[in-house]
DNA sequence: CTTGACCTTACAGTTACTGGAACCTTTATG
DNA sequence: CATAAAGGTTCCAGTAACTGTAAGGTCAAG
C-alpha cells in the first residue's frame, strides 16, 4: 500500500501520516523508487492513532499507548491510568467551556443587538458590572 | 505604572503583556530608561483583553472587540454577532468533548485496570468491537 | 559599591499539524 | 514515443498564543 491508499483507509491526511513517521510513530518500508510501502501493521497503527487522537489523547499519550498496545506483558492498569487522567482533563475542559458559555450567553441575551452603540457585552468585557 | 504593577492588577503575566504589545494590541509609552509606562487606558485595555481571552475569544476577535469598544458609533449588533459566533463554537467544542468523554468513560469502566494485560481500552482504540 | 530585584530585547520552543515550492516517478493518452 | 497529469518525495515556513531562557541595562537598599 502506498500513502494515498492508507490515507483513504484511515481517514488521515497523507501529510499527517508523513508527520507521524517524522516523529517516529511508525517506520514504513520504502520501495525502490523511494515511495513509502505500508504494511498491515502500519495500517493498524495508524488506525489506532486516528482513534486515539479523535478521543483527544496527546501525541505523547498515543506514543505510550502504542507501546503498551505492542507490549504483551503490559498491565491494563497502566492504560487505565492514562485514560483516566485524560478523562479528568476532558472534564476540566468541559467545565471551563460551560462557564464560558454561561457568562457569554447571559451577555448575549442582555444585548439588544441593534444599530445602537450601547452594548452589555462590551460592558461586561470591560469589567463593569457583574459578569 | 510599570509592567509588574500592571501584571499584578490585571492578573496577566508580564510576558503576555509584552506579547500583546508586540502584536499591536496596545502601545504603552516609554520612560527615559526605556521601561514601559502604562496609562489607565492601557490598564483598561488589558483588563478587557484578560476577560475576553478568559471567555475564549481569539486574539483576532479581541482585536475587533477592542476596536468596537473604542468606537462610540458602533452598532451593538456587530458585537453580538461575534459573541454569538463564538458561543456556537463553544457549543461545538463542548459537544466534541462530551462525545470523547462518553466513549472514553465507557472504555475505562469496562477495563479492570489490574496487572493483567487484557484491556478493553486498547481494544477499543485498535478498532475492534463497538466503540 | 555591591547585591538583588526589576526592566529590556531577541531568539528558541511548545502542539500537531498544514501549505507550498521544487523536484522525481508512474500512468494514461494522442 | 512524447507528453501531461497524477501521485510520490523532501524541506522550509507558518499557524495560535504564548512561555522559557539568555544576555544585559537600571534602580533602590545597605
Amino acid at each position: 500500500m502506498n500513502i494515498s491508499e492508507v490515507s483513504e483507509a484511515t481517514g488521515l491526511p497523507a501529510k499527517t501520516i508523513r508527520y507521524y513517521e517524522s516523529i517516529g510513530l511508525l517506520e514504513p518500508l520504502r520501495g525502490e523508487n523511494g515511495y513509502r510501502v505500508f504494511s498491515d501493521r502500519d495500517l493498524h497503527k495508524l488506525t489506532f492513532l486516528g482513534r486515539s487522537r479523535a478521543l483527544g489523547f496527546s501525541i505523547d499519550d498515543c506514543r505510550t499507548l502504542l507501546a503498551l498496545y505492542a507490549d504483551e506483558d503490559r498491565a491494563s492498569s497502566e492504560v487505565r491510568t492514562i485514560a483516566k487522567r485524560h478523562l479528568a482533563e476532558i472534564d476540566r475542559k468541559v467545565a471551563d467551556l460551560k462557564a464560558m458559555h454561561d457568562t457569554l450567553s447571559h451577555l448575549v441575551r442582555t444585548c439588544s443587538g441593534d444599530d445602537r452603540p450601547d452594548c452589555p457585552i462590551l460592558d461586561g468585557l470591560s469589567g463593569e458590572g457583574t459578569v
